[in-house]
DNA sequence: CGGGCCATTTGATCCAGATCAAAGAGCGAC
DNA sequence: GTCGCTCTTTGATCTGGATCAAATGGCCCG
């Protein structure tokens, strides 16, 4: 793990300031995480840190990309977390992780050391508040995808993670829009429990079909968001349009 | 044993006092859950609350067992958690529910209306942390399971199931054992993203293997607790002698 | 004690997705 | 340019678990 440290940055103008653990905090509240804060970036396919080792610092992922991965003790790797800018890394009162975390693209931290950490979660409610609203967040999206990992077929396996690129980055008002994926076809079959053949011929599937178009491998384009959606195998509830 | 609550009952005797939701609290704190709190009874079989539907009350299930579930439209389901004394049904801050809440057994629930409690939430620190904690834990068994559903064999499926099982029902220094498996076949197989029929002929090849002992459909006993665990797949690690 | 209703087991066959294998395609280094 | 990567696509075949279809076995109730 390379850590660069770069000089102190005020929290004001974070871009992350409004949505991560934060999120809540009042200026003084701000100045208490100003004090304990560093910064580290970490280039993309370097490990961020190894299930089982002890966690120094607790984190929130600034810019970039990481995922959240187990691998079994013959290769089967899943993914069980995307983790982008404001999303948090550690879970206070464990001294340990659980998975291993890696930097899919040049990630930047923005670090607490664990136990003036712990100490401001205990104190600050605003902070902890924050921490289980955003772990709800999170325990909802591992329960949406164990229905993707337990039930869905391979086709709408990709139609739900392509929505959810689309979900993620669609600006608001503009009508056509080209997405990227944020992974490689090895990395979308470790999240999604497929193969990476398996991927790929289902994208060849969804070009055939016209439901999207590839501009180059990662850039897509989509032509038929209502075919998407019927694709995903999510029924008509949580599918409004975006 | 049938344990039956009435409205005056108090929280100082609940079975859950340590565990639950108000684990932290102090009696002064506890008090104020007793203000707003109601035991509810739901019969095996009958559904909590559906998704969708809205949440008046929070609840942590004192007695019993239910499942948290989703099914698609051509009714395939998967099981997201199974709740036990001391699970917390309901998230503050969101009014409705995003699974169907079913129990599986004779369900008796201790209530708080929503709006008292989620002032209490904001106010009682103890609490906060607690849910916090809570839902942290439920995190990590998320993402294990997800493992499971996207990347394990049904054979590694059931072990770990039977794994689970064993290792929540077991009395500390007591050898021998019979363990109940709290699921149908179809429950079980809803669980582990498999059909009832894959169930009952893996578990028919692990009483072959002479890895476990039936003596009736629900109850069984271990032969062989380092053959289960191997077949469960996981690494060395987390597979402590219990 | 026998009939009906489940939950479960077991058997036969099928097929979606895995696995094995090889051929493109993009791209940086020299 | 073209060598040597890595990532991706496509083809051929295999197989674990699904599906379809009967038994079997409790167990409650009359």
């Amino acid at each position: 793990m390379t850590l660069v440290f770069n000089e102190r940055e005020k929290c004001g103008s974070c871009p992350i300031r409004h949505r991560a653990i934060c999120a809540r905090c009042d200026e003084d509240e701000l100045a208490l995480l100003e004090g304990i804060k560093s910064y580290a970036t970490i280039e993309a396919g370097q490990p961020i840190i190894w299930r089982g080792d002890e966690l120094t610092h607790f984190a929130s992922i600034v810019a970039g990309t990481a995922s959240l991965t187990r691998t079994l003790e013959d290769g089967r790797t899943q993914m069980v977390g995307l983790l982008l800018p404001s999303d948090f890394i550690g879970r206070p009162g464990r001294e340990t992780v659980d998975f291993d975390v890696v930097a899919i693209s040049d990630v930047t931290l923005c670090q607490f050391r664990r136990e003036p950490f712990e100490k401001l979660v205990e104190e600050v409610p605003h902070i902890s508040h924050r921490m289980m609203e955003m772990a709800l967040d999170e325990l909802n999206a591992a329960r949406e995808w164990m229905v993707l990992l337990g039930r869905k077929t391979a086709r709408e396996k990709i139609a739900t993670f392509l929505e959810m690129v689309v979900r993620r980055e669609s600006v608001p008002f503009m009508k056509t829009q080209n997405y990227r994926l944020p992974l490689t076809r090895e990395e979308i079959a470790d999240f999604l429990g497929l193969t990476l053949e398996t991927i790929s011929r289902q994208l060849s599937a969804l070009k055939k079909a016209g439901v999207v178009e590839f501009s180059d491998r990662r850039t897509f384009h989509v032509n038929d968001i209502g075919a998407l959606h019927n694709a995903s195998g999510d029924d008509a509830d949580g599918g409004m349009i975006i």
